[in-house]
DNA sequence: TTGTAGGCGTTATCAC
DNA sequence: GTGATAACGCCTACAA
C-alpha cells in the first residue's frame, strides 16, 4: 500500500520544530516549563501540520479518556432528555464525549455500567438515576474517579452533587391543594429507594400534618414512574372509590397516566379530583393538558452537573459541593376547589 | 505506596497460563489458532485472575474503540429519543459504549462530530440526522468506518440504512383527508435538507395531485420539526385566514403546536380543522391529546440500525443494505368531516 | 502452533 | 529547560 496517509504525530511535530517529542508533550500539557523560542516553533508546527493528539494514546499513557459517563433512568423520560441535553451541550463545548447508559431503575445495570466506566477510563460519571443500595455506594468508591449525583443522592455518601430541593417542591405542590381547600389528599409517589422521591413524599407529609389533616386511609401509592403506572393506579382508584378530592403525582409522567386514566372512566380533571404533578416537562404546559405542576430547571441543572464534573476532572480539589435549585410551584389546569 | 493494586495484564496471564501473551492474544481474539491444552490453561488464568483486556490499549493498537457514536438532532425529541434507547439497548447487550452527539440539524456540527468520531477512534456511526450537504458525504466517506444512515438519507450516498417509507406515510395521511372529504389541504413541512422531510412532502403531493386537487396557494409551509414552529404557523395561518380545512404535519411535534396555536386562537380541532401528525410519539396518544397521526416503529428502526452498524463494524462485508420498515395510520381524534 | 520483538502515540522519570 | 527512555497494555508480523 503506498499512499497510506499516516496521521501525524507527536514525532512529526518534535522534528519538525526540532526538538523532542518531550518538549512537544510540554508544550501541550505545561507550557510554562518551555522557553519562549521553542514553544512558538511547535505551535507553528501543530498548526502547520494540523497536528491533534491522540486521544487514546493519552488515555494509555494517563489512564483517562476524555468521556465522561452519564447513568439515567430512561432516556425516553422528558425530563431526563432534558437533563442530557444540557450535559451534552457543556460536554461538546469542552471537548469530551458523553456516554449514554439507560439503567431502567436497575442496581444490577447501575454496577454494570460502572464496570465499562472503569475499563474504558472514563474520565468521569454522572449518576441521575443513583437508585439507593449499598453496594453502589461502594462501587462509585472503587472507581476512583470524579463522580457528579445529579437527581438524586445516595445516603450517606459524601460526594459532589445537583439536586433540587424536593421536599419544599412537593411541600408547596401539597400545600397549594390545601390552601385550595381539599382535605382528603392522596400521593402517588416514585421509588422506594429514589432519594428524589422520598424527598418528595416527606415535603407530602409534612404539608398534610402541618395542615392538621389526616393522610387517607392507604392514601400514599407508590408508582416506578412511567404514564402506564400513572394509569394503572387511576384505574385502581376509580375502581375502589375515591376516597380523595386530589392527588399529588411525585411527576409528572404519572400525573399524566392518573389524568389519563381518570378521564376515560368519566372522572373530570379538575372538577371531580385535581392532580399536580412535578418536573414540569415540556408537555405539561400544552394547552391540551395544561399540568399544574412543580417546575425544576432540569435543563440547567444537567449543565450544572456537568461543570462540577469538568471542575473534579481537571483536578480542581477542595471540598465536596452541594448545588440545590429551588422549585417553582406551576399553576394551571388540572387544580381546582374541592367539589362539596 | 505500598498496595497499589496494580490491574493485572496479559502478561500476567501468559505467565500464570505458562505462555507467551502473544498465545494469550490469540486466545482473546483468534482462538482456533491455539491448541487445546494451551488454550484452557489460559482461560483458565483469565477466569482466576478475572482479568479483562483494556480496551484502551486495544484501540490504540487496532485504531478502533468499542464505542459507537450516534448523531442525532435533539435527544429531546421524543421520537429520537425512542430511537435512541432501541440503539442504546442492543448496544449494551454487545458491549459497545454509546456516545451521544446533539446536532441541532446544522451541518457544521455534525461535521464536528465526525471529527471526533476520527480523532477517537469510535468504531462506528450511526447518522440519524443527515442534513444532506455536499460536505457530509465526503465526511463519511474519509471518515473510512462503518457508517448506518438512520431515519434520513443522504442524497447520492451509497451506505447502509434503516428508514420509514416516508413517501407512503405522507400520501395515506393525506389521502385519508382527502377521503374524509377535504378539498383543500395544507402541508407543514419538515425541514428543507432532511430526506425524510423531502419524502413526506412528496408523498402529499402525490395524493393531492391524485386526487384531482390543487394545493391552496402557498399552502406548503416549512418549519423546523420543533413545537414551536408549529406554534408560530399556526398563528399566522389564523391570522392570514385559514385558506384550508385540514392540514398534514412533518412530524407530531409540530402538529401538537398547530393545535395548540389554533385552539388558543378559538378554531377548534377538529370542528374547524383537521389535523394530521407524523411519529406517533408516546403524548400523541393521550386521551388529552389523541392525535391522528402516521406511526413509525422508532424503537425497533432504532435496535435495526444498531445490528446493522454491528455487522459491518465485525466486519462482515457484504453490499449495502437498506432496511425500509413500513408506516401505519394511526386514527384518533383530530381530523374529521370538514365543515360545510 | 508458538514465541520474540516492534509498533501504536503519549506521558512521565530520569539524568544532563 | 531539555532530551533520552521507559512505561501504558495490547496486537501482529516474522521467525522458529
Amino acid at each position: 500500500m503506498p499512499g497510506k496517509p499516516k496521521k501525524t504525530t507527536i514525532k512529526d511535530i518534535a522534528e519538525m520544530a526540532g526538538v523532542s517529542p518531550a518538549t512537544v508533550s510540554r508544550v501541550l500539557s505545561n507550557p510554562s516549563v518551555v522557553s519562549r523560542p521553542r514553544q512558538e516553533a511547535v505551535r507553528r508546527a501543530i498548526k502547520d501540520l494540523s497536528y491533534r493528539p491522540s486521544p487514546i494514546a493519552r488515555g494509555l499513557s494517563t489512564g483517562r479518556l476524555p468521556c465522561l459517563h452519564v447513568l439515567i433512568s430512561d432516556i425516553r423520560n422528558p425530563f431526563y432528555a432534558e437533563m442530557a441535553r444540557g450535559v451534552e451541550d457543556v460536554a461538546r463545548n469542552n471537548g469530551y464525549a458523553v456516554v449514554f447508559g439507560n439503567t431502567d431503575d436497575s442496581p444490577e445495570r447501575e454496577l454494570q455500567y460502572l464496570a465499562h466506566t472503569n475499563e474504558l477510563r472514563f474520565a468521569g460519571v454522572i449518576m441521575m438515576s443513583a437508585v439507593g443500595k449499598v453496594d453502589l455506594k461502594k462501587a462509585l468508591r472503587e472507581l476512583n474517579r470524579p463522580i457528579v449525583l445529579a437527581n438524586r443522592l445516595v445516603p450517606g455518601m459524601e460526594a459532589d452533587a445537583v439536586i433540587l430541593n424536593n421536599e419544599r417542591g412537593a411541600y408547596r405542590a401539597t400545600k397549594y391543594l390545601i390552601d385550595l381547600g381539599h382535605r382528603k389528599i392522596c400521593h402517588l409517589a416514585g421509588l422506594r429507594y429514589s432519594s428524589a422521591s422520598a424527598e418528595r413524599q416527606r415535603g407530602f407529609v409534612r404539608a398534610v400534618k402541618e395542615a392538621g389533616l389526616d393522610i387517607p386511609q392507604g392514601g400514599v401509592f407508590s408508582g416506578d414512574l412511567r404514564v402506564e403506572s400513572g394509569e394503572t393506579i387511576g384505574r385502581r382508584l376509580v375502581k375502589e372509590g375515591l376516597k380523595c378530592t386530589a392527588i399529588f403525582a411525585a411527576n409528572d409522567l404519572m400525573a399524566i397516566g392518573l389524568i389519563s386514566a381518570f378521564e376515560s372512566e368519566g372522572i373530570g380533571v379538575p372538577e371531580d379530583v385535581s392532580v399536580i404533578g412535578f418536573d414540569d416537562i415540556g408537555y405539561a404546559s400544552l394547552p391540551r393538558v395544561q399540568l399544574t405542576t412543580v417546575k425544576q430547571p432540569s435543563y440547567e441543572m444537567g449543565r450544572a452537573a456537568l461543570k462540577m464534573l469538568l471542575e473534579r476532572v481537571r483536578g480542581e480539589s477542595s471540598a465536596f459541593r452541594t448545588i440545590r435549585f429551588e422549585p417553582e410551584l406551576v399553576e394551571r389546569g388540572t387544580c381546582g376547589v374541592p367539589r362539596s
